[in-house]
DNA sequence: GTATTGATGTCGTGG
DNA sequence: CCACGACGTCAATAC
């Protein structure tokens, strides 16, 4: 009756065990069991958005007698059915993407669509994503006087890991006068203070603006 | 025909906005919509594990015409439905959780098991998570010297921001002689070069021990 | 393949 | 309610 050659979904009483990264198993329930073309296998319980258990793209499934099993090279997700008690084929399911607006990318541009009100600084270069040994800082404005304006972006409010993180940057761009900007829509209390400490400023900028 | 008071699994022809932390929007297209007794609403698409558009538990979920909309405080999910093509209702789904081996807290009892011989010094006390204002350190271990050996565990591999999250905990840590290890399974070649930076040591921890 | 990072991250936990 | 960190994070991207 099932086919695991095809997508489908399922509800069905089941027990789950999961190898791989670590371990996990489950008595029996009713779940819902989702099996995509991919190989994605999903099982989700009755509350939750996040699926009880699951497995990836490019994992095969099997049936044999009453176990259903996905598995990957390093990883197996083992289903022993009990009861059937719903089963639907997806039959053209649709792969469609969504469009999604307000990224960090988008602050990012909003950033040095504005640099100068924002910084207020005169910019005469603006570079994205220039790599240091420690990673990617996203946004550099070089201002008349040649100082290195560094600008780590957080779509959220800023952590004392953002402060970390722009930190760790700057610590390899010593050669260059630089000066740190973290630029979000919010930032907590202790967040404020280790910035203040290292000299970073703090730019408000969200999605409205 | 959909009760927007129970839990169901709907097949269907539709188009899904989304509202809140971001905006996203898609066109008509077959997806799996699941609802939740918790209020969580899950659209899924032809591929992947993560669902297309999701809102949380703690959303209501209403009906008008032939638009379904799952709403919370901040969020909102608009699933306009063009055709029905397969609907049902999903009675006594169970919600136990499963159980997880292998995770972090097993780490840090092998590592608390096996001090002596993993760290070579000889243990007076063990604390673990033990609070410091930039956050808990997973286990410190005092020796007969009254030094504290401050471990931070990870169960996949030592990354830079294990790094600095260590540096940041032990910076708080001052009054006390210190010294700083990290624990996992692997370590790479940067994560390698700035441990040795802060003279913290590398201790060598998998779930097979 | 490995390495790194963003994410509508989600989820639990503790103050 | 916010803050913080783990997660089988997932998924995209650079290398």
């Amino acid at each position: 009756m099932i086919d695991v050659l095809k997508p489908f979904m399922l509800y069905a009483n089941c027990s789950v065990e999961y190898a791989g990264r670590a371990n996990s198993s489950v008595g029996p329930g009713l779940r819902v069991i989702l099996h995509k073309a991919d190989g994605s296998l999903i099982v989700h319980k009755a509350s939750n958005v996040t699926p009880m258990n699951y497995i990836g793209p490019k994992s095969t499934l099997t049936l044999e007698n009453q176990t259903l099993t996905g598995r990957s090279k390093t990883e197996r997700v083992t289903i022993l059915i009990n009861e059937i008690i719903h089963y639907h084929e997806l039959i053209e399911w649709s792969n469609d993407s969504i469009k999604l607006t307000g990224t960090e990318n988008e602050l990012c541009e909003k950033l040095i669509a504005n640099a100068g009100s924002l910084l207020g600084i005169g910019v005469s270069r603006v570079q994205r994503e220039l790599l240091t040994v420690a990673g990617p800082i996203d946004v550099v404005f070089t201002d008349f006087n040649d100082i290195r304006h560094c600008v780590e972006v957080k779509r959220k409010k800023i952590t004392m890991s953002a402060i970390y993180q722009l930190y760790r940057y700057l610590s390899h761009m010593s050669p260059y006068a630089c000066v740190g900007y973290l630029a979000g829509p919010d930032i907590g209390n202790s967040a404020r203070r280790e910035a203040d400490k290292y000299g970073y400023k703090f730019v408000k900028i969200d999605h409205s603006i």
